[in-house]
Order: C-alpha cells, then sequence, then structure tokens
DNA sequence: CGCTAGATATATCAGACTGATATATGACAG
DNA sequence: CTGTCATATATCAGTCTGATATATCTAGCG
C-alpha cells in the first residue's frame, strides 16, 4: 500500500492535517502495520488533492501555526475501495536485529548479549504500551491488529528468553576456543 | 541495514555474484529478515568496488552468461564490523494485509474472508518452507533464525483461526443490518 | 529573564531504493 | 518452433527515507 494510498484510508476514517497523519501512522492502531516519512506524505497530499481524491482546506490557529485540513471526496472514496479490491502485496520487512543474529559470529559476545537485552526490553515495552492502546480501539478492524500486535510482541519476548541461549553459548564456545589458542 | 552493508555481510560468509546474492536474500535463510531488489544490488556491489570494499573478477561459463564474481576485502571486513557495532535501526515493516484488516470495514465481507483464508494459507506454506530451510541451518545464528521465522507463521497460523471471528462476526452484522434497511 | 526542549505546523531535497524492464545464453516442455 | 524458466548482467522513472529548515507557542530549568 503506497502513502497516497493509506493517506487516503485514513482519511476516509477522519479528515486530518499532514501533521496528523504522521502522528496516526507513528502512535496510532496504523502504527501495527504501517510507517511513512513527512517527506512522502506531504507530497503525497498534494498530489491526492490535484488529483481531486481530497480537498484541502486551510485554517488559522490561536497561538498555532496555521494548518491545512484534508477531506476525502466522493472520488477519492471510490479510488480508495478499488484499491481495497487488489490483492494485497507482500509484507515488506527488514529487521537489524534480525540481521544483527545472523551475522552474531562477526560480533563479540558482549555485544550480542546487549542487543538481546535491549531487543527484549523494546519487545516488553511495545506490549505495556499496546495494552494502553487496545483501550483507544474504535473498531473491530483496530480491536483485531492491537490483540495481533499484542500478540506478536508477547511471542517475541518468550521466543528470546526460551531461545537466545543458542547464540550465547556459541560464543562462548567461540570465545573459550579463543582463549585455547 | 542498508544494501551495501548487507551485501557485504552475505561476502564475508561466502563470495558471490549478484545473481547469487538476490538468491540468497530471496530464498536463504536472509529471506527471513530482509529483502532488496536487483536494481539496489547492482549498485551497491559496484559503489562497494569502487571504494575497495570488495574486489569483483569476471568469469566465463560455458552454456551460461559470463559472471561476475565478488569477494570481500580485509578493508570490508572491517568496515562490516564496524556496521555491525552501531545500535541497530528499528525494524522497517508495512503490511497490506493488516492494512486490509484496519480498512476492513470498508470492503466486502467475500472479500475479507477470501484475504484471510490466502494468508493462513500464505503461513502455512511459509512453515512448510522452513521446515526445508531448517535442515539447510549452517550457524546459530541460522538455527535460530529459522527457529524465529517458524514460531512467527505458525503463531500468526494460529492467531488467525482463533482471532478472525473479530472480524467475520462485524460483517456479518454489517451486512445483517444492510438487509434489514 | 533567558535558554532549551518539546509540541504543533508546514515543507524540501539528496541519496537510496523499488519494481519493471531490457538483453543474453541455454534447457526443457508442449 | 514457441514459450517459460534459470542463469546472468544491467538500467531507470518514480517513490521514499531521513535529515533539515522554518515558524509559533508552552513548559521547565538555572
Amino acid at each position: 500500500m503506497d502513502v497516497r494510498t493509506m493517506c487516503l484510508g485514513l482519511l476516509v476514517k477522519q479528515e486530518a492535517t499532514g501533521y496528523e497523519i504522521k502522528k496516526a501512522i507513528t502512535n496510532g492502531h496504523a502504527s501495527i502495520f504501517y510507517d511513512a516519512s513527512l517527506g512522502a506524505i506531504y507530497p503525497a497530499l498534494n498530489r491526492l488533492t490535484e488529483d481531486g481524491l481530497v480537498t484541502c482546506e486551510e485554517l488559522s490557529q490561536d497561538k498555532r501555526p496555521d494548518k491545512k485540513v484534508y477531506r476525502i471526496t466522493t472520488k477519492g472514496m471510490n479510488t480508495f475501495e478499488m484499491a481495497l479490491l487488489q490483492p494485497p502485496t507482500a509484507d515488506k520487512f527488514r529487521s537489524d536485529f534480525l540481521a544483527a543474529m545472523f551475522f552474531c559470529g562477526q560480533m563479540p559476545e558482549s555485544r550480542l548479549v546487549e542487543i538481546l537485552d535491549e531487543r527484549e526490553e523494546f519487545h516488553a515495552d511495545r506490549l505495556a504500551a499496546l495494552k494502553e492502546l487496545e483501550q483507544e480501539s474504535q473498531s473491530v478492524g483496530e480491536t483485531f491488529l492491537t490483540r495481533y500486535a499484542m500478540m506478536y510482541h508477547a511471542s517475541n519476548v518468550q521466543f528470546l528468553k526460551e531461545n537466545r541461549y543458542l547464540l550465547e553459548a556459541d560464543q562462548n564456545e567461540d570465545d573459550n576456543a579463543e582463549a585455547v589458542q
């Protein structure tokens, strides 16, 4: 799902500014399955406006910078619904953490242990944050997503606790082998 | 981890051609946590060669097009080890499937059911493929990654079976509400 | 009081990357 | 003979990231 389609989808749910869309993607339920930079969001909104899929209204604010509120049009609704009927493309996933595990033979053991500890903490933190997000679920889709993300992070914590010995033991063997030489 | 660093890492393990690197990323253990296009791999290898981090040897082949074999240099080894010492960046994840679940209120129920069925099948297929990949694990990192991926896909299948009713029930209610109107 | 950091807002841009396409050799199936 | 697939190389238009820029205001700290 490209950034324009994602913006359309969020605007189906609620009119928003570019800044609010970025916040929804960063902190809301959409953060579970999507990310996009401001560098992509603002041009996408401009393009959607040019194409007549959304409208843009500039508003002044007290004590705040002026803002641009985007609303989806009927044409935009139709375009989004057509997009949803396309087959979903494959997930896109890149993990520096898993890459580090893949190349763990090339790193010092102390570094490996540090990364594993940080990763367990990261997943535990995300789990706690999701308990709060769960209160904010307003549709079955959001509930489903939150439960999915909680399952994901909980199973990652458990997997790390149960399997990190595989990597740590090997490093001990490596270090011992080095000491013997 | 950008494409140049990933190429370096794979070349630490084994000299390879651009085509072989793409295959390793698509079919090997690296596919669990990474993807990159040929459009990024070939320019990355060229840049690594220019920077002296790898060498490039052109070989003729019988019954096959000529190939370019890349080997890492000592400078490349050092660069890669330095890269591994940097803090891992956040995972990058985009899921069209989860996006479809997020926007499921905007799609017909038949479509939703179809997507859920396909997704269960996808995870089951990946699980079967990983059982084969497991036989090919040659390091503790590869074993760890394979187990991680198997856990990931198995828990996704289970989660879908146990939770898809949330989405399907709501759609039934929506459809029934529409029928009543 | 002044400074810094953060939130709220908009936006741009160099460089990295995707996905499609192109060309080429050869094997295999229909 | 044709089409598809595997093995190989490569390019490129368009998309996107991550950093940066500018601006208004509030809150906290010394």
